[in-house]
DNA sequence: ATAGGTGCAAATGGTTTGCGAAAAC
DNA sequence: GTTTTCGCAAACCATTTGCACCTAT
């Protein structure tokens, strides 16, 4: 069996080794957003012969393939997840790290805006906001 | 003379140092959009004895007094900038890597939704679009 | 005199790479 | 038999930290 990218270009197709399922079906299964360091958790915990270089490895071909998304929200938290459609985006709790996920259609009209006013061809859209959800709220009331 | 955050809270205010006049000058006068490495050489050709242990150590203080902005496109590029107003998001080009602001009341709009939706109370939205600008589609045509 | 800032050098820690063995085709 | 992947250990490199000195109050 092999993996590619339906609309793939010049980016070769590759088989799907055991880790290389290993490592997807860990990432389907995941309520979403992990990062490297959970990832490699959950693998030891399915083949403890697992390396992190191999995790390294195929997490940039992932990318590379566009299955995976990375998302970068700072220096030290990036987070893996596999591509969904449709197309989703992030909103962070900054006191206790929930990430919810959210769409609005007002995004696409977004794109198109810019689309128009820059001349882009536009392929991707990242969009994450920050702030405090009302549990973290009313908490801090509290005190 | 001292730095710190009109609405600040709990953090001090601290001294502006030389060191930090000259980071925060940089950061200023730039066209925005700097990373560490760049900053660094920047600062070194106005003052060959700062150190990269200042430099960091005052990114983060800046960060953490609002003063700067950093964004993180991938594990490899973070960039900070020096906040201002009015926000403003960032489109990418993926081939020549150019970075180009712009801003929309659609964002607002956006956040106001989610924000009636999710109960969040929201502090920050970063948003990059990346994609291919007119240029480098048409070098990409020509090939 | 005390608190905070800086430079240097060493430590840290996440990610990458070189290499020989194993697997895929 | 050639090509690709894997695991291991070593290398890499951006960032952080410990410490002694310095500066400002």
């Amino acid at each position: 069996m092999r993996i590619n990218r339906n609309h793939a270009t010049e980016i070769k197709e590759r088989p799907l080794t055991t880790q290389r399922r290993l490592l997807l079906d860990i990432l389907r299964e995941a309520e979403s957003h992990l990062d490297a360091r959970e990832l490699f958790h959950r693998a030891i915990g399915k083949d403890p012969h697992i390396s992190l270089a191999t995790l390294y490895r195929n997490l940039r071909l992932f990318k590379e393939m566009g299955l995976v998304d990375e998302r970068c929200l700072d220096e030290a938290h990036c987070y893996y997840e596999i591509k969904r459609s449709p197309e989703h985006y992030h909103l962070v709790c900054k006191a206790c790290r929930r990430v919810i996920d959210f769409e609005s259609p007002l995004i696409s009209k977004l794109i198109d805006e810019v689309r128009r006013d820059s001349g882009f061809d536009i392929v991707k859209a990242s969009l994450y906001l920050e702030g405090y959800c009302p549990q973290c709220k009313s908490e801090e009331k509290a005190r």
